[in-house]
DNA sequence: ATCAAATACCTTGCAACACAAGGTATTTGA
DNA sequence: TCAAATACCTTGTGTTGCAAGGTATTTGAT
C-alpha cells in the first residue's frame, strides 16, 4: 500500500539529486556522511546506497576528485571536492532547475 | 556521448510528470495530445510512449477518468478528467514540490 | 585485553519507469 | 484511391534509487 504522494516525493527528489550534491560540494568540500546529513537537513532525505555510487559516478566522469582525511574518531573520511569541470556542468543544472521550476510555476498560474 | 545536464534535464522531468499532468488536468480536461503539447510549451518535452502509458495508470488508480469526444478531424480523442481523489492527491503534490523547491533553494543560498 | 557502540565506507539485487521505435485506426482532401 | 494528418497504444531496453547486508576503524567501558 504506497501512496501516489509518497512515491512522487521519490521520483522528485530523484530528478535533483545529482544537483543537488554538486551544490553542496560547489560550496566546501565533504565526505558522504556530512553530505547525507546536509541533504536531510533540507528535507531531502536519501539513503546511503544512493549516495556512494552517485559520488563514485561524478568521480568517473570527472566532475568531482577526493582525498582522505583522518576522523577525529572512527574509519578515515574520503573528502570529495567539484572540480572544473563540476563547476561548469552546475551551471547547466542550474539552468535547467530554473527552467523546470519556471515550467511548473507557468502550469500551476494557468489554473483558477 | 551523452551530457550530464542532458542526462539529467531528462531526470528532473522525469520526477514532476505525474505532478504536472495532473496539474493540467485540474484547470480543463484535455486529451493525451493536447497535454504533450502544453507540456512542451512549458519546456517540459516528453514523448508520446511516456505519457499513455502513464494517464492508464492514473486512471487504474482512480485519480482520473475519461470520456470519448468526436474530433473535428481524425480518429476520436479521450478526454481526461480528474476525479476527486486525484484533487486531493494532487493537493499532496504540491506541498511535495514546494518542499523540494525551498529544499534546493536553502542550497543554494548556502553559496557563496 | 576484549568487546560493544559509533562512525564510515561500499556492494548486490530488485523494482520502477521514461523513452525510442514501431504499430493501428480514422478522417480529409487532392 | 491514396497520402497526410491526427490520434490512439504497446514492447523492449537501459538507467537508477533503495533496502539490505557487509567490512573496517576508533574509542571507551569492563
Amino acid at each position: 500500500m504506497e501512496s501516489i504522494i509518497e512515491n512522487n516525493r521519490t521520483q522528485m527528489r530523484r530528478g535533483v539529486l545529482e544537483y543537488s550534491i554538486l551544490l553542496i560540494l560547489a560550496s566546501s568540500d565533504e565526505y558522504a556522511s556530512s553530505i547525507i546529513q546536509k541533504l536531510k537537513n533540507v528535507n531531502i532525505i536519501v539513503a546511503e546506497g544512493t549516495v556512494y555510487p552517485l559520488l563514485i559516478r561524478l568521480k568517473k566522469l570527472g566532475l568531482l576528485t577526493y582525498r582522505w582525511e583522518e576522523s577525529p574518531q572512527g574509519p578515515p573520511r574520503k573528502y570529495y571536492k567539484i572540480t572544473e569541470t563540476g563547476k561548469q556542468q552546475l551551471k547547466g543544472l542550474d539552468a535547467a532547475w530554473d527552467e523546470l521550476s519556471e515550467g511548473i510555476s507557468s502550469i500551476r498560474k494557468g489554473l483558477k
